[in-house]
RNA sequence: GUCCCGUUCGUCUAGCCCGGCCUAGGACAUCACCCUUUCACGGUGGCGACAGGGGUUCGAAUCCCCUACGGGACGCCA
C-alpha cells in the first residue's frame, strides 16, 4: 500500500447537490487530506435522461463554496480524465467485450419491458425481484442466433452463484454477503452506456481510487463491485459505506422538513465555513468537547473509521447556532463582504456599500451578535434608511406606559438640537465614523479621540443620562420611549449606537413625530 | 417478504475496539439566575440518556445471545 491514497466525489448531475450529497464529499475530501493524498471529483452523467446542465452547475458551485477544492476533475483537468464518464464510453465498452471474453459477462436481449413484467410476475409471487438469468444459459447456438436478430444487445454481469463475499468496510466492519442475495445486474445498455456499477468499477480503477466513501444505500453495489474488480483481475478500493443523514422524524431527509440544498443555506446566509463544519458534525465528531472548528483542524484529526455507525438527524436549530457563532467570529470587514448580497437582496441601498462603508461597518458591528444568518440583516437596519418610521404595537404602548412621555420626547428633541450629532444618511458622516467604533461597550471604556466635528455614543449616553436628571425621570423610564420613537419597535441594540447612527435629522423628526 | 446495518440526554455526540478512572462528559434546545437602557451576546446553575431482557465477569454503556424498534438494499437510477 505505497500508492499515494487517491478519493473521489462522483455525483451525478441529476438534482442540485444536497447536504448527505456535501457530507459525502467533504468526508472524502478530508481523508485525503489527511492521508496526504488527492481528492478528485468524477461527474456520473451515464443517465442521460436525467442528468442536466443545471445540477452540474449546482454542483460545482457549491462544492466550490464550501471550500472542497478538488485536486483532479472538472475545470481543473488531471491525468486521469476526461472526468465525465459520458465522455468515457469506448473505456467502459472495450472492457466489457474483455469480460465477456473471460467468461464473466453476457448479452443480455431483454428487454426493459421484459425484465419489467419479470420483476412484476416475482413481485406478484411474493418472491424475492431478480433478474432470472434466462440469457446466461442460452446456447451457443442460441446466443449467436439472437446476437444475429439483436446485434446490440445489453452486457450483464455474471454474477458467481452463491458465494459468500466477506468485506471490510472501513465503516461497517466485517460483513460477509452471499452472492444469492445480488441478481446478474446490467453493465452496459445497448446503446452503449454504461451503468452505475460497471462505470464505477472502470473509472475507480483508471483513475487509481484507493478509498471509496460514500452512502449506505451502495452497500450491495460495493460487493457487485468487489466481484467485478475481481474478475477484471484489478485490485479493489477500500470501501466506507456510511449512514444517511435523517430528518427530524426520523426518515429520510425530505424537502418538507428542511432545506436540503446547499446553496439554499448560503442563499438562506448561511457563512460556508458554518456549514462546512455543521455538515462534518453530522456523524463525526471532532472532539469530546468541542463542535466549532476550522478545515484544518478536522483535517489534522479526521479519520474514516471514526464516522459513526448509526443514521444522524439534521438539526436546523443547531445549524443556525453554529451559523451565528461564526458571525460573531469573523472580522466586520468580511462580514460586511459575506453580508452584502444579502444586504442588496433585502431593500437597503447598494449604493451605502461604497458611500457609507464606514458607517455600515459600524451598523454591522451592533447587529452582528444579533443575527445567526446574514439575511436576518436587512430587517434590524432598514430603520436607519427611513424617512420617518411606523411604530409597532409594542413601541406604542411604551409611550403611552408613562404618562409624561410625550412631553419627555417634545423636550428632548430640542435639547439635541444643541448636541454635535453626525448627520442622518445619506449624509456625509466622514470621521464621526471612521473614529468611532461601535459597539460601545462598557467593559471597554470607549477611546475615541477628542476634537471630533460630532458627540460619541459615549457622550450622548452622558448627556442623556443628565437630562433624563434634570428632567427628574429615572434613566430606564426615560430610555424606553426614546427608542420607540427612534427605531419603531423595543428590540435593537444599544440606544446610543443607535442614535450616533441613526443620526441628527432623523432622530429630531422621530422623537417630534412621537410626541405628536 | 428476504438480506445487511444500527440503537448513549428531545437533538448532535464523547466514552465502546483495549471491561473498573462513568455518581456517563461536551454542544444545541429548554428552564432559572447574573450582567443590562430593550433585544441579543456572555457568565453561572438546573432538567435530561446507556432501547428491553438474558448471559459472561469480582465488576458491563463497554463482551456474547435474544427481542423490540429504526434505517438501508432488492432498477437497462446513481
Amino acid at each position: 500500500m505505497s500508492q499515494t491514497p487517491r478519493l473521489r466525489f462522483a455525483p451525478s448531475p441529476t438534482g442540485p447537490l444536497h447536504i448527505g450529497g456535501a457530507r459525502t464529499a467533504l468526508y472524502n475530501w478530508a481523508a485525503a487530506r489527511a492521508l496526504g493524498g488527492k481528492f478528485l471529483l468524477r461527474i456520473e452523467d451515464t443517465d442521460v435522461a436525467r442528468s442536466t446542465k443545471a445540477s452540474l452547475d449546482n454542483i460545482l458551485e457549491a462544492l466550490s463554496w464550501l471550500g472542497l477544492h478538488w485536486d483532479e476533475g472538472p475545470g481543473r483537468g488531471g491525468e486521469h480524465g476526461p472526468y465525465f464518464q459520458s465522455e468515457r464510453l469506448a473505456l467502459y465498452a472495450r472492457h466489457g467485450e474483455e469480460l465477456v471474453r473471460r467468461g464473466a459477462a453476457y448479452p443480455c436481449f431483454c428487454t426493459p419491458e421484459e425484465v419489467d413484467a419479470m420483476r412484476a410476475a416475482q413481485e406478484a409471487r411474493g418472491a424475492r425481484t431478480m433478474y432470472d438469468r434466462r440469457c446466461r444459459n442460452l446456447s451457443e447456438a442460441e446466443r449467436q442466433a439472437r446476437l444475429a436478430r439483436t446485434p446490440r444487445p445489453s452486457l450483464r454481469f455474471a454474477l458467481p452463484l452463491d458465494r459468500v463475499v466477506r468485506v471490510h468496510d472501513l465503516c461497517k466492519g466485517e460483513v460477509e454477503v452471499n452472492t444469492a442475495e445480488l441478481d446478474d445486474w446490467v453493465m452496459l445498455r445497448p446503446d452503449g452506456m454504461p451503468l452505475y456499477n460497471f462505470a464505477c468499477v472502470v473509472d475507480d480503477h483508471a483513475m487509481r481510487i484507493t478509498h471509496v466513501v460514500r452512502g449506505e444505500e451502495h452497500f450491495l453495489n460495493g460487493i457487485k463491485q468487489i466481484l467485478c474488480f475481481e474478475a477484471m483481475g484489478w485490485p479493489a478500493p477500500a470501501y466506507a459505506h456510511i449512514p444517511l443523514i435523517l430528518g427530524k422524524d426520523g426518515r429520510k431527509l425530505s424537502k418538507r422538513e428542511a432545506a436540503v440544498a446547499v446553496l439554499e443555506y448560503r442563499d438562506r446566509g448561511f457563512p460556508a465555513d458554518a456549514v462546512f463544519n455543521y455538515i462534518a458534525l453530522l456523524g463525526w465528531s471532532y472532539s469530546g468537547d468541542q463542535d466549532v472548528f476550522s478545515r484544518d483542524e478536522m483535517v489534522a484529526r479526521f479519520r474514516i473509521a471514526d464516522i459513526g455507525k448509526a443514521g444522524s438527524k439534521f438539526d436546523e436549530e443547531k445549524f443556525l447556532w453554529m451559523s451565528g457563532d461564526y458571525i460573531r467570529r469573523m472580522s466586520l470587514e468580511r462580514v460586511l463582504e459575506e453580508a452584502a448580497p444579502h444586504l442588496v437582496r433585502g431593500g437597503i441601498p447598494g449604493g451605502a456599500l461604497h458611500s457609507h462603508r464606514d458607517w455600515l461597518r459600524n451598523v454591522l458591528a451592533c447587529l452582528q451578535e444579533r443575527v445567526r444568518v446574514y439575511s436576518e440583516l436587512p430587517d434590524k437596519m432598514r430603520f436607519l434608511f427611513q424617512d420617518g418610521i411606523a411604530l409597532d404595537e409594542a413601541a406604542r404602548r411604551n409611550l403611552d406606559k408613562e404618562p409624561g412621555a410625550r412631553a419627555w420626547l417634545r423636550a428632548y428633541a430640542e435639547h439635541l438640537r444643541q448636541v454635535a450629532l453626525p448627520p442622518s444618511y445619506p449624509g456625509p458622516r466622514g470621521a464621526c465614523d471612521t473614529a468611532v467604533r461601535l459597539p460601545v461597550s462598557k467593559y471597554e471604556p470607549h477611546a475615541a479621540p477628542t476634537g471630533l466635528p460630532c458627540a460619541t455614543p459615549v457622550d450622548l449616553e452622558h448627556d442623556a443620562r443628565a437630562f433624563a436628571e434634570r428632567l427628574g425621570v429615572k434613566f430606564g423610564a426615560f430610555v424606553h420611549p426614546v427608542r420607540a420613537a427612534l427605531t419603531g419597535t423595543t428590540a435593537g441594540f444599544g440606544l446610543f449606537d443607535t442614535l450616533f447612527l441613526l443620526g441628527r435629522e432623523q432622530a429630531l423628526a422621530r422623537l417630534l413625530a412621537a410626541a405628536g
